[in-house]
RNA sequence: GGAGAGGUGUCUGAGUGGUCGAAAGAGCACGCCUGGAAAGUGUGUAUACGCCAAAAGUGUAUCGAGGGUUCGAAUCCCUCCCUCUCCGCCA
């Protein structure tokens, strides 16, 4: 959510930014100036009414104290027309900031000067590949294939206990899970991110908190029971960790990996690029999330990107960063990176992280602030990125690593895995 | 799930209708004291939204959340949320 007084301040700014996130609707930012005067002239009048309301109330009090209750009653006789402004007021302002709110939400956030205009996935800007594609012979397979053909995954046994998108993995695909999950902990820690293990289901004031409330409850499983959501990614307990919290300067960077299952619904995707690990309803992924000082957060993107490579690099991977257009972009984000693995046997492009800044997109609905160089509070920046999400991982991994003899486990796995080879 | 108790500032904790944004203590910050530290001592120590060109200042709101009663609510009433204790159930 954008701060009301920062579009007041920089609204032609805000427009040209917006605009290159295509956002159709930018009437809306004059529509929030307006409704954010009448917000202001309302609380002027209410503040001011309330304060003569206020200090009758002393006078009266002392009045009463010192037994001149007949002029404690002139004074009351005059508090019912305050009190009914009073009333009237706040109704008005309620329904203002309730609009205000409503529109506010709308917007989202403004895109860093780097982000390329552009609306499709085509117009990303590819910022490095990495190495030159993999070639695989004729008689490759695809990883579902692989995948049973050596038992890794079985996707009809997910679907009798749960459904599409539900795999089971077995034997070593299992070994496999659970190894590169150790793996990535590890290298996160190693890269100073501290472990924590988190609730996977949330309520709704963490779901706003991250901005997938309002709007975006339709990709999440919902357990009305209790209100509660399933998490679609470890961000929205990591970051809400520190909702409604100040830190102190010298806490800062806050960096946190978890592990997590990830729940989405993905209403709406369907077809051949869903097929196998392509695109779950649940999986596994280990993220990375940092709050830091608002001067730092680019660097810092830039070491978190660095950091996601440096993994694919060690798991042997192929792959290539890019820098999504405003488009492509999601709501929240201010810059994102995308890195995507090379599926040599699908011929195609696979997402396997994203990582993001969102600036004080998130830090503004989770009033998380810290405290500045001159004492005062100021909102963090946040930032996450996933390292890495499992699925496409192993989907590239088992179908760029199959040989005559069977899969080759790349050497940095070997020692969580302790096997060499899935044959 | 049943019964009971309770939610006050960074923490402990007082406060049952007015002088309460809130006693006291602890913590923290700065100063004094000290060769240095401890002890002692003094001062300060919430957040948000406004007004003001800005600082100074000042208004309003906030004692779990929301509503109500009242001239006036941390305090009384209602609803909801949460925590603790006992019982039940249970990995």
């Amino acid at each position: 959510m954008l701060q009301v007084s920062y579009i007041r301040e920089n609204r032609d700014k805000v427009l040209e930014r917006l605009a290159v996130k295509n956002f159709k609707q930018p009437d809306l930012v004059d529509e929030i100036i307006q409704l954010d005067d009448s917000r202001r002239q309302t609380q002027v009048k209410l503040d001011n009414t309330s304060a003569e309301a206020n200090s009758a109330a002393k006078q009266i009090g002392e009045l009463m104290r010192n037994g001149k209750k007949e002029e404690a009653e002139t004074i009351k006789a005059k508090t019912g027309v305050w009190k009914e402004d009073i009333k009237k007021y706040n109704d008005e302002l309620a329904i203002i900031e309730d609009s205000l709110y409503q529109k506010l939400v709308l917007l989202p956030n403004l895109p860093h000067s780097s982000v390329p205009k552009g609306i499709t996935p085509e117009e990303n800007e590819v910022v490095l590949q990495n190495g030159t594609i993999p070639q695989l012979p004729a008689n490759a397979l695809p990883h579902w294939e692989l995948a049973a053909k050596y038992k890794l995954i079985d996707f009809e046994l997910g679907v009798k206990i749960t459904g599409a998108g539900f795999p089971v993995y077995t034997n070593k695909g299992a070994k496999l899970q659970r190894a590169l999950i150790n793996f990535f902990i590890d290298e996160a820690e190693k890269a100073g991110y501290k472990e924590v293990s988190v609730p996977l289901m949330v309520n709704e004031a963490s779901g706003f908190g991250t901005g997938q409330l309002p709007d975006k409850e339709g990709q999440m499983y919902f357990v009305t029971e209790d209100n509660l959501y399933l998490i679609p990614t470890a961000e929205v307990p990591i970051t809400n960790l520190y909702r409604d919290v100040i830190l102190k300067a010298d806490e800062l960077p806050v960096k946190n990996c978890g592990h997590t299952p990830c729940f989405r619904r993905e209403a709406g995707s369907y077809g051949a690029h869903v097929r196998g690990l392509n695109r779950l309803h649940q999986f596994d992924k280990v993220e990375i999330v940092q709050v830091v000082n608002p001067e730092t957060s680019y660097d810092v993107l830039e070491q978190m990107s660095l950091h996601v490579q440096s993994l694919l690099q060690k798991l042997g991977l192929h792959y290539r960063v890019l820098r999504l257009c405003g488009g492509d972009m999601s709501f929240g984000s201010a810059l994102t990176y995308d890195m995507e693995t090379w599926s040599a046997a699908q011929q195609r492009w696979l997402e396997v992280s994203s990582v993001s800044n969102f600036e004080t997109f998130q830090s503004n609905r989770l009033k998380l602030r810290f405290r500045n160089a001159e004492g005062k509070t100021q909102l963090a920046h946040t930032l996450n990125g996933s390292a890495l999400a499992l699925p496409r991982i192993v989907a590239t991994l088992l179908e760029n690593n199959q040989t005559e003899k069977g899969i080759k486990v790349p050497e940095v796995l070997v020692p969580y895995t302790r096997f060499e080879w899935i044959d």
